[in-house]
DNA sequence: TCCAATTCTGTAAACGTTTGCATCCCTGGG
DNA sequence: CCCAGGGATGCAAACGTTTACAGAATTGGA
């Protein structure tokens, strides 16, 4: 002890006010020596802040949300704050999470959620939350939302097949899953739809096809539309992984890609630059990074605002004029 | 209140022995209907247990850790415990973790580290830890350890390949990581050389050609690799990920595969199956349920103990005999 | 009927901070 | 020389649990 009260030291270590720059160095000096670090449990009951983030999403084993993960990591991890996650694999996984919201609410400040569609349930974050929230991926009342345009993003990627002059496209339709009431695949149908009709070309329902969000139903999907009358000249797909087994499959039917298929996928995924994938980019990490700091104001009053992230079209090789 | 002590609604509330049943219900009943729950923090102050387990990994978005990070987190979740997630993007991430260990400790029961190399900077985990420590793929001392043999696996890769035929056997290599001091590499570069060896084929070093862990590293690889003199007629990739890079930019150079060239991988990455890309299954999420069991169990008390998993061969559609 | 053992319940002291309030000291202006 | 004002410090009361310990109630056996 270097003589001084516990409340001096607690004010020197927090660089409160009050406290002369002598006494301060002193403690600080003291502190280093003895390695002291305010215990943190203790010093979250008197404080009543947690220095703890909450994130919430389906899963982290997805593309989409463990990238996120990385934006949102560095900047806490940079900001002080712990990182406390909470996964909603199965249906009921996401029941309990929002039956146990309030309970979850007391161990942190604020919250981040991924991709879980709680506008669903609710009318708006105060319905299940008591904290700042922010939501990705979601618009929802009381939340600071980031997202995207994803009907307008779906249909720039038409675009860009009609551009080059394609008028047979087929689309890779990634379902509703269950019990996650995402209206993202709606969306991007929309999309796909304004792209054709602004065309003047028609809208042909046996050239939609499911492929289960993942490559093993891209695969089975591009097989299916190869196997139409009049099968497409290009595929817009509603992911990347999707797109990835339409490439495979398609190669190995012994399609050139683009010069018999053009493909065009929807993510950016990880893979999609090596395999040349044309797509619409998602910049995860970025949105990541954003909600992090968005939360942060949050937490310092500020009010919820939303931001919409733009969603360029990365034109790489899978993609060409048609004939 | 129920005109009963806050003693004894702790004990009531904990299932604690000595409270009458009576009582307990009626405790029960009223933390029912006032929706009541401890306070965590004070809880945690008061007890000394923070109910929360510490994740540590180089980064979420790879496949191996965001994949582990879904059975840890099952486990966890279903036994009430929190989970404070730490990044090392960066060497000086890394460098951090390791100096603040200590106080990241003060916020955990137990930690759980994946991929991060300990025991390239001190003799054991207690040199950094004073909590119980699971790790994954890395031997640790004074930690229980789950591993795979990558050594084993890799040579019976190989030995895949042998048995179909192959004679020129090409490989690519995942580097060795800057700061990220992995024996992975090395050890299945060795499995490589077993194989070679106890078959009685030369070991050619210019068909072992950096692919840099990515799929973008595998397409240069397999480019460099088909411009050999002896081309190889078989490829083993150190991951799934080098593979699919490899897979499609020969199948764009017009090879057939397998027929002109078989590939074979290391994971079973979530995009193997749909690729039919043959590889050596890393049972990553069920690695992750162990660990966080075992985690639990060094809590409780129980003496550490490693354990090396299982890696079978999935024979797929990328390789098959020779000629 | 009484006592010991046992089960239950309450009291109060931790746990290690933060923070409102009181006190003290110093400085500078009148 | 005195006094006001503010900077610097200390005191002590939270924060909301857990838990050792003591005392009360109950039980069973002699």
């Amino acid at each position: 002890m270097t003589g001084v009260s516990v409340a001096t030291v607690s004010r020197a270590l927090r660089n409160l006010p009050y406290v002369a720059s002598a006494t301060r160095s002193r403690v600080l000096d003291a502190a280093a020596e003895l390695q002291y670090e305010a215990h943190p449990q203790a010093s979250r009951l008197a404080s009543g802040r947690t220095w703890t983030i909450g994130l919430a999403a389906p899963q982290f084993g997805a593309w989409f949300p463990s990238r996120a993960l990385g934006g949102i990591n560095s900047v806490f991890a940079k900001a002080g704050y712990d990182l406390l996650i909470s996964m909603m694999a199965t249906p009921e996984d996401r029941r309990r999470f929002l039956h146990e919201a309030r309970s979850f609410c007391r161990r942190v400040d604020g919250i981040v959620l991924i991709d879980t569609f709680v506008s669903a349930e609710g009318n708006s974050a105060g319905d299940f939350f008591d904290r700042p929230v922010v939501a990705v991926n979601e618009r929802l009342e009381g939340a600071a939302s980031i997202i995207i345009d994803n009907r307008v993003a779906a249909r720039r990627a038409v675009e860009h097949l009609i551009e080059l002059g394609h008028e047979r496209i087929g689309l890779v339709v990634g379902p509703q899953l269950e019990d996650l009431p995402t209206p993202v695949p709606a969306q991007r149908l929309l999309g796909y739809e304004d792209a054709l009709r602004a065309a003047g070309l028609p809208y042909d329902p046996s050239l939609a096809v499911s492929g289960d969000w993942t490559a093993a139903g891209g695969a089975v999907a591009v097989s299916r539309l190869l196997e139409c009358a009049q099968p497409p000249t290009a595929v817009f797909c509603m992911s990347d992984q999707m797109a990835f087994g339409v490439l495979w499959t398609a190669a190995r039917r012994g399609l050139n890609i683009p010069g018999d298929l053009s493909v065009i996928g929807f993510d950016d995924h990880d893979l999609s630059e090596a395999m040349g994938l044309t797509t619409m980019r998602q910049a995860v990490d970025e949105m990541g990074v954003r909600a992090a700091e968005t939360v942060m104001t949050l937490i310092d009053g500020e009010p919820v605002s939303n931001i919409t992230w733009d969603v360029p079209l990365m034109v790489r090789e899978t993609t060409s004029s048609v004939g």
